[in-house]
DNA sequence: CGCAGTTTTGATTTCTGTCAACGTCTGTGG
DNA sequence: CCACAGACGTTGACAGAAATCAAAACTGCG
């Protein structure tokens, strides 16, 4: 049967890079063949490829870089955000393993936003002309890319509604299990338990709020029994009602 | 000289055609070559295309619809909005003449949110199939699919920083500027003075706000004598003063 | 004229932010 | 091993922004 080896060294840290490596673009294009650690024989990258590694809390670019490279995160987190002239950010998008680094890359030099490692992150970069030529010759890539696109921007749109329009409750109860699809679909959800590595006021600037508040949303939801949070890591203890909190309207 | 003839006839409703084909995405590819009335002799388009007029508060398409369709707006005003199930709007853009009604259509037939007039509207529509060939043709069309992708993705960031971390003023401010510039890059603002068809109401949706405050805000901004709106039309009175209420920070 | 959709205004409530104090945790260096 | 500093989280009192409710005036239109 040959089945594949669990892991018995206990893994601290970022989830591992291999079980992403399967959902990312840069993997489904071609463009990457995994980590080099697990490049053996015939699985050698297909374009010429960096690889960085960034400690928590460091910022990876900023708002005015501008940059020949399009970054795929391999593994840890990170944040892309816009901060404002009296220092309140707002969070565009969390990054999880498998990411674009800002897709404007993809197109133009200019990133539009911050980008910040929340864990440790590392990330792979290929030159955008590389990948520009290689989408010149594959027309079935530029559905993907399209695809990818929708997503990314349908994703802002259901951001500027959950600002615009939903409670503290629900902007924080949405983030989290939108946080919990994005990483089941990569593989990276065991049930309801994820990793969380996000401060309270990640959660604060993705969701517009205050740290202060944030911290008495989360206490209202464990003293509901809705969620667990310890150590990094989150559970869903109620499904289905704290499904309700999120959709209340 | 021969300075522009001034027009004498009063124009009434919403701005004409003609003067925004010149910035029309579907005229620039050479999709379109501008409304019927202008087409004389060679001035044909090249796609098959299907014009439609719809009246003001009417829905031009909901939110699950699907379509074979990309439409482009040649006159008058419309919102791509998203509802609630309580009933609760957040409208993420005000589409002008000259732009697609739905981004995302270019790629799939999803179009992801509903989509109503504001004013009358005369839009024309291409079969996506006929886009995508003429994109395959022209690799330089595809650069200008995707710089109107990452403006329009721009503008959704820059929508969830305003509804996330500014104020009621700011909203509002930023709101009328955004659409003076947009209406300005089309030639169709005069000065410091814009059409505005908006309701207080469409304001209030589309900066996460309630009627009522909208109704107080702008009160106040005419009391400071930094607007004038009267007769759906909008005058900035002190822009320098204008534009620091829309960036304090 | 009458009606439905707007806009205005004031009184009141709700939500979230601000401020401040305090407790915890983690890593550092002696 | 302990002391310490800095980041983080919690809690309560209070303030401010915007929502809600309600009533009335206004607008455009058939």
């Amino acid at each position: 049967m040959n089945a594949p080896a669990q892991l018995k060294e206990p893994y601290s840290g970022p989830a591992p890079c291999v079980s992403s490596c399967g959902t990312c673009p840069a993997h489904d294009f071609g463009a990457c063949h995994g980590i080099p650690e697990a490049m053996n024989g015939p699985a050698a990258a297909l374009l010429p490829v960096s690889e960085q590694t960034i400690p928590a809390r460091r910022v990876i670019f900023r708002q005015r870089d501008m940059h020949d490279m399009v970054p795929f995160i391999c593994r840890g987190w990170a944040a892309s955000a816009i901060t404002l002239s009296d220092g309140s950010r707002q969070i565009l998008s969390f990054l999880l393993p498998g990411d674009i680094i800002s897709t404007s890359l993809l197109f133009g030099p200019a990133a539009h936003c911050m980008v910040e490692a929340i864990t440790e992150v590392q990330y792979r970069s290929f030159r955008r002309d590389d990948l520009k030529a290689m989408l010149l010759t594959d027309p079935d890539l530029l559905d993907k890319i399209a695809r990818m696109w929708m997503d990314g921007k349908q994703r802002a749109y259901e951001l500027a509604v959950d600002l615009g329009r939903r409670t503290a409750d629900e902007r924080i109860a949405r983030l989290i299990l939108n946080l919990k699809d994005r990483l089941a679909s990569r593989g990276l959800a065991e049930g309801e338990t994820m990793d969380f590595p996000l401060r309270q006021h990640h959660v604060a600037d993705a969701t517009g709020l205050t740290a202060v508040h944030v911290s008495k949303v989360l206490s209202e939801f464990r003293r509901n029994g809705l969620i667990e949070i310890s150590d990094r890591s989150l559970t869903i203890l109620k499904p289905a009602e704290f499904q309700r909190v999120a959709t209340m309207r």
